[in-house]
DNA sequence: ATATTTTTTAATCATTTGATTAAATTATTT
DNA sequence: AAATAATTTAATCAAATGATTAAAAAATAT
């Protein structure tokens, strides 16, 4: 590997990167059971026993992209979350902005984790790690308060995340029906996805009257 | 097959019955790719072979399986928003009410049937059939008239219909993190969805106003 | 009671699929 | 340039898995 000395190769240039990559789009698609070694060599455009040269295993190598997207997925949330210096309101839409221009990026990646969740709850979970990166945020704090000072109806927090995350995710997740029955384009979908953007915050704030 | 001109036997007494509901479980649980004909086999307590005398073949009875499950799944929206007796209000509420104890019962709905859809878009989406059964619903009809009465912003009602499915089902989706986030016991989260079934529709009634 | 049909089982097959091996090729070092 | 190390390939293995078969058992009809 004395290959790493030179200059680092432009994204996707190496083999593992390649394979990388290829695994990535694969296993998003089509989850891990679903998924044939031999599919992720073919989209990486090499032979079959590079991959296990590389990684393993199909599983080392599942584990790979499953942490990375658990990352992306999390990521978003925790920086969010807890930025001290802005205030409830703005949190929420960065948070919102951030969320849906990773998702219009990787469309994929919530239905991934959420159904290799399902076949494997444990493991899964506790590779989410910090149970408390939510309940714990500097957000919540700040939830609390605004309850306290009557700015939002009295109300389980985990309605107000059901429904922040929900409003999110959910239209990528059922993306493929959404498009069947509102006959929509790849750019109309977008177009819908970015006036969400602006949409979910004024909604959220509606909500949070609610009595 | 005289069996048939017998009385009929009572749910899962039947072998083919033992089989589809064993079947149901296990698709619901993993998924088509992560299922093996032994699981459902061991599920049912039959032997292996017996499957494929009922049934031919795994793909044939996870069609009626996936069948089933859209029919479900699609007959609440289906009802409640054809009925042209009620106001738009009720509609709501029966629809949200009847999903989430359809939900409570078969958590696993809707990832089974958003990943296979996933796995197989066409093949899958085609089953879905009557692309109107939303668009020219009567509900739609009543949604349209109170927007032009001004009782409802004016906004693309693929909006409201993501927000309306997206409360119900998202959490459901989403549950064994919400779970863990939420240290939520199952009657826990049960108690949150019957109190969603009260609350979606006023949340919707208030995003409705939102401009 | 016997014959026939239906249901069930154990054993086996054929294909798919994740993984390995040994050899060939390419890159790097001396 | 020769030697060494890293990368890549073709061929192959072994286990898993969907499916079939032939025979046994149970149910039904004659």
């Amino acid at each position: 590997m004395k290959k790493q000395l030179k200059i680092k190769p432009v994204a996707d240039s190496s083999t593992e990167e390649k394979i990388k990559n290829a695994a990535r789009i694969i296993f998003h698609k089509k989850g891990y059971a679903a998924t044939r070694t031999r599919d992720i060599a073919e989209e990486a455009g090499i032979n079959l026993a590079l991959l296990n040269y590389y990684f393993r295993s199909k599983e080392k190598l599942f584990d790979i992209i499953m942490l990375e997207s658990l990352h992306d997925f999390r990521q978003h949330i925790i920086v969010a979350l807890n930025d001290e210096k802005t205030s409830l309101e703005s949190k929420i839409e960065t948070l919102v902005s951030n969320y849906i221009d990773l998702l219009i990026n990787q469309p994929d990646i919530p239905l991934f984790i959420l159904s290799e969740i399902r076949n494997n709850p444990q493991a899964l979970i506790s590779k989410l790690n910090q149970k408390e990166i939510i309940t714990k945020s500097y957000f919540i704090k700040q939830f609390q308060q605004a309850v306290q000072e009557g700015k939002i109806v009295h109300i389980n927090p985990l309605h107000y995340i059901m429904n922040l995350i929900g409003m999110i995710v959910f239209p990528f997740v059922g993306r493929p029906i959404l498009s069947y029955v509102g006959q929509l384009k790849q750019d109309d979908f977008n177009n819908l996805m970015e006036q969400r953007k602006i949409l979910i915050p004024k909604w959220l704030k509606a909500i949070s009257k609610v009595k």
